[in-house]
Order: C-alpha cells, then sequence, then structure tokens
DNA sequence: CGGAACCTGCGTCGATTCGTGCGTCGATTA
DNA sequence: TAATCGACGCACGAATCGACGCAGGTTCCG
C-alpha cells in the first residue's frame, strides 16, 4: 500500500494537524509539496511528509515554527546528523514547556513522551517536574478552565508525565516510606514526582496510588511499619487533620509523619507532623532514611 | 455449486452495481478478475467475488472507494501463514500468577515489577497478559469481592502492571489506531495491554485512558482521523452502541470501528461494527493497518 | 511593567477541482 | 445475436482551494 500521493486531508489526518494549518504552512513558509501549481490540490509525496514530520518533531520541542520551517526545507535531503539540539536546556525551560503544552494539545503522545524523557535526562526528575511538568500541566489545566474544554488533553499529559516518570529507574533494597493520598484525593501525580526524585537519589519508597480507603492504609502501615510516611492533599477538600493523627498513633507510629501538598491548613497541623512545602526539601529530609 | 465463473454481467447483478461500474473498478484500482486478458471478456472467480463483496461492504460504510478498493486488495493476500500458535514449551505460568498476587498482598512493589517484567521478556506481551496479569489480577479481585479488604493490593497490582506494560518500548511512527475507554469506562488496563501488543508488534497507537468524555473523543477522531478505533468497555453499564455508531458515523469514519471487552452486548451490535473477543485477535486484526 | 505589534494555528466562505458511478458508442467476443 | 469490450464523457457530491479574520500567545519597546 504505498499510497505515492497523500491528499492534502489525508496528510493533515496523518500529522494530527488542520487542514488548513498545512495550506498555511505552504504559503507562509513555502514548507509544502514539491510540485503543486496554484488552484489546484496538494498532493503530499512521502518526501514532502518527511520535511512535514521534522516540523512538526522541531516545534513539539519548543522551537519556534518559523525557524523549524526554515531547518525543516534546509533538510531537502533524507538523513543527516540530526538537529543542532535546540535546547540550552538547564537555563531556560520556557521551549520544553511550549512544546509539551503543544505535543498536549496535538494528542501526540510520543512527542510528549520524547519531552519529557529528554527534561528528565537533562533536569533530573526535581528539575523536570518543576520546570517542566508542573507548569505545562498547570497552563492545561487553566486552558480547561478556561475553557471548559480539553479534558481529553489534560488527562493524556497527566498520563504521560505518569509514565515519565514511572520509567524512572527505580531504587533498590527494602522501602522504608511510604507514599499515600489522602482519602478521597484523586491527584497523585506530585506524589509520583515526589516517589521517582526519591527514587533517583537512591532511596527506594512504596507509592500508594488514589482511592484507598483510610482503613487499608492504616492496616498496610500497620504491616510494614514505615520509617516515614507522607500523605498528600491537593484540595482543602480531603486535607483533614484526622487523617494524620490517625496514622501518627498507629501502634509502632513511623518516626515522621509528613504532610505534603496544598490541601492541608497552613499552620493548624497537630504535633508531631512535618509540612513539607517542596519537592527539594522533601527528598532533602526523606533521603536520610 | 462450482460457479466456475461468474460473466461481468452476472457479477454486477449479483453486487447490485451497473457493469461498467466493474470495469470502472478494474481499470481504476485493479480490483478486477484474477486472470484477464485485455479485449476478451472477464470472469469473475469466487475469489474475485469475495474482494468485490469487501470493496462494496466498506463503501457502504461510507469508506472512499479508493481506500476501500486498496484495502480489499490488501486483503487479496489469501490465507496468511496462520497464527502458528507461539507457544513453545513455555514456563508454568501458575508459578508467575502465584508470586505476583503474594508480592501484592506483601505490596511488595520491586518484586511486582521483577516478576511482571520477566513474564514480558519471557512470553511476550499477549502471554503475559493472558498467563500472568489478567489471572493475578482476577484473583486479587475476588479476594476483594469476598472480604470487602484488600483494595490498596488491588489498586497496586494495578499500578505495577501499568507501569510494566508502559515499559513496552514504543513503536516509532504516527499512530493510525486509537484505543479509548467507553464513557464512565475505569477500567483500561486490557486497553493498555493491547496497546502495549501492539507496540511490540510494531503497530503505534494513540491510548486515550479513562475520563475521556465522548464529545472530546469524536472530536479528537474527527481531528485525527485514525484508520482504526478500538472501544473498551468492561462493563454492560457503559457499553452503550450508540458510542459505536457515533464513531462510526463520524465525518472521516474509521475504516474499521471496533468494540473490545465483555461489557458490550454479544450480538447485537451496529452494522459495520467489528467485535475484538481476544488479544491475540485484536493484534492480528489492527496489525494490519 | 504595560501596551502595541506581531506570530501562529485554525475556523469560515464562496469558488474550483477531483473522485466516482454510470450511460453511450462503435468494435469485438462468445 | 446478445453480451461484453475499451474509451469517452457527464453529473454530482465531497474535498480542497485561496483569502480573510479571529483568538491566544509572544516579542518588542517605551
Amino acid at each position: 500500500m504505498a499510497d505515492e500521493a497523500l491528499t492534502a486531508g489525508a496528510a493533515a489526518r496523518r500529522l494530527g494537524v488542520a487542514v488548513t494549518t498545512l495550506r498555511t504552512w505552504h504559503q507562509r513558509y513555502g514548507l509544502g509539496p514539491s510540485r503543486h501549481e496554484s488552484g489546484h490540490h496538494r498532493r503530499y509525496t512521502a518526501d514532502d511528509m518527511s520535511r512535514l514530520q521534522i516540523m512538526q518533531r522541531l516545534t513539539a520541542e519548543g522551537v519556534a515554527p518559523a525557524e523549524a520551517a526554515a531547518w525543516a526545507l534546509s533538510q531537502a535531503a533524507p538523513e543527516q546528523p540530526g538537529p543542532p539540539d535546540p535546547r540550552p536546556a538547564r537555563t531556560d525551560p520556557a521551549p520544553a514547556v511550549r512544546g509539551l503544552t503543544r505535543a498536549a494539545m496535538r494528542l501526540d503522545a510520543p512527542a510528549m513522551r520524547d519531552t519529557l524523557c529528554t527534561a528528565i535526562r537533562e533536569r533530573g526528575v526535581i528539575g523536570a517536574w518543576t520546570d517542566v511538568m508542573a507548569p505545562a500541566l498547570i497552563v492545561v489545566g487553566e486552558r480547561y478552565e478556561a475553557t471548559r474544554r480539553f479534558v481529553e488533553v489534560e488527562h493524556l499529559l497527566s498520563r504521560a508525565v505518569t509514565e515519565a516518570l514511572a520509567a524512572v529507574e527505580h531504587a533498590a533494597g527494602i522501602p522504608r516510606i511510604m507514599l499515600a493520598a489522602a482519602d478521597e484525593e484523586q491527584h497523585t501525580l506530585p506524589l509520583e514526582a515526589l516517589a521517582a526524585a526519591l527514587a533517583q537519589a537512591g532511596v527506594p519508597t512504596r507509592l500508594f496510588g488514589a482511592r484507598v480507603p483510610p482503613q487499608a492504609l492504616l492496616d498496610a502501615i500497620a504491616r510494614t511499619g514505615p520509617a516515614a510516611v507522607v500523605l498528600w492533599s491537593q484540595r482543602p477538600a480531603t486535607g483533614l487533620p484526622a487523617q494524620l493523627t490517625r496514622v501518627r498513633d498507629v501502634p509502632h507510629p513511623p518516626v515522621v509523619v509528613a504532610a505534603a501538598g496544598p490541601g492541608w491548613p497552613e499552620d493548624d497541623l497537630p504535633p508531631g507532623i512535618t509540612r513539607l512545602k517542596s519537592l527539594t526539601e522533601a527528598v532533602g529530609l526523606l533521603s536520610d532514611f
């Protein structure tokens, strides 16, 4: 099935962009079918498609479209030493965030994966989370709040982040730290980031996802007797301090019981409870175990 | 009834199209009698007829004729070597299942990861899912049903399976297959298994998790125009056939709209919907794209 | 730091081009 | 003699065309 000429719509569909965008790219940047006379329909050959894919990949990395197009055009022939890594990285996370949100809007899972893995490789888990993942999640979240659309974008991005964090090499050893979400709490991405960050610091953990009933959590704590327990709460509705004291008062209490996340009250935490305010702080405290 | 070979008029009558249309199909798409020399009369064999029927069914479902013809022709390759049931002396899955459920009860994530990775390595994704993961999930699920305890075990196991499946090397290329959960459906592990199995077979996919509103899904399908869409439903409450027809009737309908999972009705599926009954069947059908 | 200019993806509109099924015609086949 | 052949053409709906404009975001500049 070597369709040697894709129609405009087919090409757009294959790339996950709108048809009009292809036309725009053509007339604005000259990035179109190699042979095309005005008025007639465009036919995208395999070569054309590979140029479009370069364009798409570069923009997914946060390169400005005009620049990406120029670069894609200069790549008439296939296979060369690859793009000059348009990432001053370390210093400027903005392109990565932009590329990530763009890939998410396009529902482009592979591109998201790529960006996320690169971010983790280059910045470490903590840097990737604070500079790239969290900002992108906030951008997409706010866009949803504002428009009430694009939920699927949000979910897909969450999933990509989850996968990227889960792919971090797990630390060996018996976990003595337990990470759990507060009752009813659905958001656990920050917890997963914490787990990944600790893993990267060589600290093994036990990560409990959402939807673990309080009693089951207490049972599990009693059974495994962790040295530290971190409870995450995103929304105030789930940040009931009673949960913390129940953990603290378990038969063989953990040395540290920590409350993390914006859902907990600012100051009124019960005695014996540690407040964790940032990823860095959390990793610093918990890697002593 | 060994109809040696149908004449052009007979074939046309049998299909309900004009004779000239058959000739057009032949010269435009190459979809004609397998043996035919120019100037002589066409004779359609049973094989030819079945190809024509594929053509007709697809066009009746709204697939563009050119595409339908290409598809019908690709099916021409009669009798693929057949799935030779790749089951060379695999190790007995029972120990793995037992080990996995035990590790889950122990909340021992590293051990679960280990078992799962080994299973995937030794049995491939399909084998690992059907022989190890699914059975273990069923065991744990039944244990929860019976005792109303150990939810956390179930969640932890689910998460470990998700991670293991997500770790399978993703296939490169632009995905033309979309996997999604039915509305309100929360269970997506089987979908993740399908995605991983396809990835292992070199087929890129777009996996939509749960909680994607139906309208958003339709938008995404319209925007990306996948060649195939698989909708998963675990519970009958979520298996409403209307969802399938809505996908089928989208502007650029996918060539294949498939219903997978036990939630869909046994027989009463709308026309043009493919029922997928097993992982193997699904991979076999979908890897042709 | 705030506002204006600019960039960019994409929806919309009326006009045009294409894909497609099928009728017609003179010649050929069965 | 009836059916079919290849070639040609037509009608109609779908897809696409170029032009334009809008909305969000970014960059620039005072």
